[in-house]
DNA sequence: AAGCCGGGGAT
DNA sequence: ATCCCAGGCTT
């Protein structure tokens, strides 16, 4: 690929930075490769408005690569719950007992080393190496990707491997050798606030004198967009069990959906609720309320859940089976959850505690 | 190469 | 309703 007749871009770029960048996120002004880590993780396809509150509670909580490899997965999880793609958060607690085993506890200063790290690829990698260490590795996130598609007129869809194989060799082209920590930050920052998607507000760049989908109109018609397909759909009734004030909840396995947190048992959408209680579980329920019905959208598929709420009045030994646990309900949402069960159960929470009060009332008027 | 893996913000 | 976000891993 020919490249020579672009000007470079590093230098304007770092200018550019230092003028009109972001200064003042929670893991920024640090060079502790832990926090920058975390930090990193938190914000793979995650918006920055939605880690910040996650980081500071999840750094407060697991301040060092000592703490968190010496935390439980379950306390893990609860930091991460809602934030979605959880063998990140898998992933992160694994990496750090790695290095607690292998690396003496510190944090790895090698680029290959880093990057073997579970859930660390090669832009990530990149991103800790330059904040963390100043080392020249270029990285290739969704902003810089962008910014390349239209600087450079790189056609097709990023994610297309042949499209992201030429915009690796632009990245390490236009690498730097100096201020490295700058310059991908310079990246991140313009994709961010000034090359955005839609509406890119172009007399505010830096590189406008020069950018190839400028020059040519086709600003809003690069990069190219993912090519879509129609998601399946699946039904599903989530099972609400209760016993007084506890909830029946699933651990569910480390792989697939909602790997590692807590869900509510599911059932074919016509499957009888008591049946199903009483097979799988020994239970006598009454008989199943309609609780409230959601849906809830992957990237992959879309679900549409019935919740049923079935009260169960004994609880014979048999109920005790492993990988299932009656939660007390207050305590059940604030564990582990998807964000759909979290719903249901504050649903149900909220209902209770209706019913609570209208029966005050009744008492106060007695 | 394509699929899997979440939840939410922006438009 | 659609696209995409400081992507990586598995098949």
């Amino acid at each position: 690929m020919d490249l020579s007749h672009f000007p470079p871009i590093a230098e304007r770029l770092i200018a550019w930075q230092k003028q009109h960048g972001r200064h003042d996120l929670p893991w920024q002004n640090t060079t502790d490769p832990y926090a920058i880590w975390v930090s990193e993780i938190m914000l793979q396809q995650t918006q920055v408005a939605a880690v910040i509150g996650y980081y500071q509670k999840f750094m407060q909580r697991f301040p060092t690569i000592a703490s968190l490899a010496a935390a439980s997965q379950e306390d893990v999880m609860q930091h991460w719950s809602g934030l979605g793609y959880y063998s990140r958060a898998r992933n992160l607690h694994k990496a750090a007992q790695i290095m607690m085993a292998e690396h003496q506890g510190v944090f790895p200063r090698d680029f290959e080393a880093i990057q073997a790290l579970p859930g660390i690829g090669r832009s990530t990698a990149a991103a800790i190496s330059s904040f963390a260490f100043g080392l020249p590795q270029p990285i290739l996130d969704g902003n810089v990707k962008r910014v390349f598609a239209r600087y450079f007129l790189v056609d097709g869809w990023p994610g297309q491997p042949s499209v992201e194989k030429k915009l690796w060799q632009i990245a390490e082209r236009m690498q730097p050798q100096t201020a490295m920590g700058t310059y991908a930050q310079a990246l991140m920052d313009l994709g961010a606030t000034v090359c955005v998607r839609s509406r890119p507000r172009c007399a505010n760049c830096p590189l406008q004198e020069d950018c190839g989908a400028l020059s040519m109109d086709r600003v809003s018609e690069l990069p190219a967009s993912k090519p879509r397909k129609t998601i399946p759909e699946k039904t599903v009734q989530m099972l609400v069990m209760t016993h007084g004030n506890r909830v029946l909840l699933q651990k569910r396995p480390d792989s697939g959906i909602w790997g590692g947190l807590w869900s509510l048992p599911e059932l074919e959408l016509g499957q009888d609720s008591q049946a199903w209680g009483k097979q799988t579980m020994g239970l006598d329920g009454h008989a199943p309320a309609s609780l409230m019905r959601l849906t809830h959208v992957f990237t992959h598929f879309k679900l549409h859940i019935t919740a049923n709420h079935m009260p169960v009045a004994a609880l014979p030994l048999q109920a005790q089976e492993p990988g299932w646990h009656w939660m007390p309900l207050d305590v059940a949402i604030d564990a582990a959850l998807p964000v759909p069960v979290r719903k249901i159960l504050q649903a149900l929470a909220a209902q209770q505690h209706g019913a609570a009060s209208a029966k005050q009332r009744q008492l106060a008027l007695v």
